[in-house]
DNA sequence: TTGAAAGCGCTAACAT
DNA sequence: ATGTTAGCGCTTTCAA
């Protein structure tokens, strides 16, 4: 029923518990005789290596695991895709974990991991999970950020900067002439959120007859988005904002949705921008302006840190890999002649 | 440096391994003075139970492995969240493997899940992945499809009636007037495709006066259906087609992309449908008429079939579930007036 | 209620 | 080149 063993595999090839451990690991150290009868044994038998038993004695899984927010937001699937491409490289494969769909969020995936016994934790935080991670990192398990820095420098990370992504936002909006800005977004305690908002706000000091509304909390994806676009149609023209900053592009999409589902124009009413760059966005009703992180970038670079300190964990120095955002301008703020038939 | 274990726990609470692993295990068992102790020693300790030692003595993992083709469709992330969901609340937590990711694809994967120990496998198969389950079937670990059925009922499976899915795009193309009918899609090898054109074929039957064109091979996501938009533009309009199927959503966007970028307009010059209703498509440039999957309950009813499965192997008979297919129209397909400015 | 001891499948000395 | 053996951390009889 369940799956034959090495010493299933020893009996019928007729060696030994170690030659056959040692065709697997070793294969240099033994007879091509008897490595012959051994992979045939194993051919038959259909043997699969016990990975739990192995790393019990080992002490290492080749695992590496892997926390996001939401699986849904094609900015984490490209993350993910960084990740797995220079983690397959490096021989690790890696444990996805959707913080979404657990009630403890984040923190249920980082337990999980351990107790499964993954090397080492990349995360794209949202919450405070910096001390879960120092326990971790105690216990030997490291763990490497992603789109988030250590303030402490207590891990490596890899960021796009957010403040200078804010700012080109900023300074865009402006520079069309906008001056009643809103920010939209989720809860100011996370910290690519602040820094967004940072940016964006010290931008508009350039501009002293431009307002900003700051409205946070749960605006985080396509569906809060559409609500919040269709909240802002009936107010009075004079209170509606020319322009909105949304903190990341599913939520964008969202807005535009239930800005244009109730009348108003995109971008002649209302400029929408948004954050990520997600694949979707070039391709929307509006194509939607954004600030592009280099997602799949990010993700390899974050794990090549973290195989790298863990291939000498005593020569660990923590290191913040800081790439610059770029300003992707698209029919959301630049109103174009009508386009699409010339 | 690497973490406490049960030893230590117990040293430190001055009590056996057996007690510590049954408050663990078994609460009841133990008095609350031990208990207590154990509790305090396992919060001192920081102690994260060691699950490969655990399964390697007990048996089974408590998780699920879920291998998809790519992860940035939206399509395989709703399933996958689906199949979260379900786990979740049976207390089973799900390894997320990316085919796309692997020189080996899927195959790779199931032998990943096997070494690590998971207790049941939920495929979105492309490939010929059966015999390959058989394997798995026979050294205990079980499997479920999703979209995809198994002919031998060998295993349970949850899908859409792909047939009918195609027949409804074919109907519905014809309906309005189309005639010269081109499908694209990725290799006919793929059960699912040729559900798909299948239907899409009976439906023209219907029809003497239409025509089918046929294009299959690595037509498969939204680049590729770029390129093959853009390349029928140049085409002299009596050799183009006036509609056109493509077998998923994110090809049908891409085909989209390239027609428009080329001059052709959609629908009036050619009409597009789609396939999965992935959540982008009633957002994107031009809205996309496509045949919808529930893809998410599709996740979770399947980890429910396999969570039965592995509750009582021996009851065990293969159980398909087909879920009806939907037409979603939309402008891709429908000329509207104008839209957008009433 | 608690403890002692065996064993899950594997690898790594160590011996031959 | 091959075999013997101890032990990774845990659960689970079986005794006390």
């Amino acid at each position: 029923m369940s799956g034959a063993s090495i010493k299933d595999v020893a009996a019928l090839a007729g060696v030994s518990m170690s030659t056959v451990s040692n065709v697997l690991n070793n294969p240099a150290r033994v007879s091509p005789a008897s490595a012959g009868r051994v992979q045939r044994a194993i051919d038959q038998l259909g043997f699969v290596r016990n990975e739990a038993a192995r790393k019990l004695r080992v002490g290492h899984s080749k695992l590496l695991g892997l926390a996001v927010i939401n699986i849904s937001n094609p900015f984490f699937t490209d993350v993910a895709t960084g990740v797995e491409e220079a983690a397959r490289a490096a021989g690790y494969s890696v444990l996805l974990g959707n913080s979404a769909s657990r009630p403890d969020g984040e923190t249920g995936f980082l337990e999980l991991f351990e107790r499964q016994g993954v090397d080492g934790v990349l995360i794209v935080p949202s919450g405070d999970v910096l001390e879960k991670l120092d326990g971790l990192r105690r216990r030997g398990t490291p763990a490497v950020l992603i789109d988030r820095v250590d303030d402490r420098r207590a891990f490596s990370s890899v960021s796009t900067d957010d403040v200078v992504g804010g700012a080109l936002a900023g300074k865009h909006l402006l520079d069309l002439g906008r001056r009643k800005l809103w920010f939209v977004g989720g809860l100011l305690s996370v910290r690519q959120m602040r820094d967004r908002l940072d940016g964006f706000r010290g931008a508009l000091a350039e501009a002293p007859d431009a307002s900003l509304r700051v409205e946070t909390g749960a605006f985080v994806d396509a569906t809060s988005g559409l609500e919040y676009g269709r909240a802002i149609a009936p107010l009075p023209a004079a209170d509606r904002p020319d322009a909105i900053f949304a903190a990341n592009d599913m939520l964008a999409l969202g807005v535009i949705q239930g800005l244009t589902s109730t009348g108003l124009r995109v971008p002649e009413d209302v400029a929408v921008i948004g954050y990520d760059d997600i694949v979707f966005s070039a391709a929307a009703v509006i194509p939607l302006t954004s600030v592009r992180q280099p997602s799949r970038r990010m993700g390899a670079t974050a794990a090549t840190l973290l195989i790298e300190e863990l291939a000498d964990p005593a020569g660990f120095r923590a290191r913040s890999v800081v790439y610059e955002p770029q300003l992707i301008v698209r029919a959301s703020t630049t109103s174009t002649p009508t386009g699409k038939n010339p």
